[in-house]
DNA sequence: TGTACATCAGTGAACGCGCGTTCACTGATGTAC
DNA sequence: TGTACATCAGTGAACGCGCGTTCACTGATGTAC
């Protein structure tokens, strides 16, 4: 049947925040397209109107999670005081939430590795999303150039997601927080070390 | 029919060693029983006489693999300068080989978030291996206590292992190359910067 | 030393399952007149 | 305003495929006598 005029984009909207989340929790070999609109409640079959394939949707989804990733880092820093603003970053990063909520944060940690192993099409489009975030989190970094601004985020961020996505192959609750704490300790230390309020 | 006597054996090492490389080169979920068997010139049905389960022999490749790895760097130190082994560590961590070459290279860097998304069981194993392999680089680590060396060691290695992720995920040759050159040069600094032969 | 038998690593067909993708169909709404 | 028709988001059965796992079978070697 035909149905109401705004729907099919609320409903591509739908697919693409349920897949960003269910990707970064559960993988996205593991998030099948008749379990992602079956979750939305509607069936699989009409997926294939809203995109031409599975890695479609799955550059489509990385592209939202880098943006929302971007989005919560830069409130942190804006609700920061002044000159705490990197520091409210790393904060807000290397934060147990974080660590323990995977659908919502952080692509890199989450699926770092997945990326790796797509085609150079999804990586290339994939890319463009990184580079955007990077770009909206160069501004936050200590460096007189653009260049050394990234330098300083080529460690900075993949440092931190490396931290995360080790204390979330840990079990032991002890050890996860021994290593969250002695990485927050070393890159406020490291990159905030100026801006302690 | 009945086989020479330490072939059992020999077939088990061989089992490991396949998916040890094909699991770190193409992931866990793509590396299929069937697969693995073939590249050995066996069939699939044997595998069960070796393990009992997919999840049994994921243990055990990921241990061979940090065994393997904790060997490559230990071996690396030791051809160093004396005073310049955690540098050797890093160069050899942060090279173009590893970078390129997944499959002999660290699990965290190409497998940190399909392990975490396992069975408390398998990663309880797994953090053994890790465990093994950390105490095995501490000594290398600058600090005065363990517990100090432990804080080096989970901000260099998950540091390092997300520098790997993210400069597998990008494309562009000369991006790889600056986010790995903008790595080495900041962890040579913070954490060999002493031993500058 | 020779014979009968047990062992068991490896074979290959079969299982049920979930996957990505295709496709003929439905039917309420939008559009043309 | 009323009627006939086109549209197309969503349905659900079907496709071929690879997956992990099971199991009856094979047959050269090891063992017992």
């Amino acid at each position: 049947m035909r149905y109401p005029a705004e729907q099919k984009a609320e409903t591509h909207e739908k697919i693409i925040a349920a897949a960003s989340r269910s990707f970064r929790e559960h993988g996205s070999e593991s998030s099948g397209i008749a379990r992602l609109m079956k979750e939305l409640g509607l069936t699989h079959g009409g997926f294939y109107r809203h995109f031409n394939s599975k890695d479609e949707l799955f550059v489509e989804a990385l592209s939202l999670s880098f943006i929302e990733l971007g989005d919560k880092l830069t409130a942190a820093a804006e609700a920061a005081p002044k000159g705490q603003e990197l520091r409210a970053i790393i904060e807000r990063y290397l934060s147990f939430e974080h660590l323990d909520d995977p659908g919502t944060g952080c692509v890199i940690a989450a699926l770092g590795s997945e990326i790796s192993r797509q085609s150079i099409e999804v990586r290339l489009r994939i890319n463009d999303a990184m580079q955007a975030y990077r770009e909206r989190m160069l501004r936050y970094l200590p460096g007189r150039s653009a260049a050394e601004k990234r330098g300083q985020f080529f460690v900075l961020f993949p440092g931190m997601a490396g931290v995360l996505a080790t204390a979330r192959a840990v079990v032991d609750p002890e050890r996860r927080r021994e290593i969250l704490a002695a990485a927050r300790s070393f890159y406020l230390n490291a990159f905030a070390s100026g801006n302690q309020g």
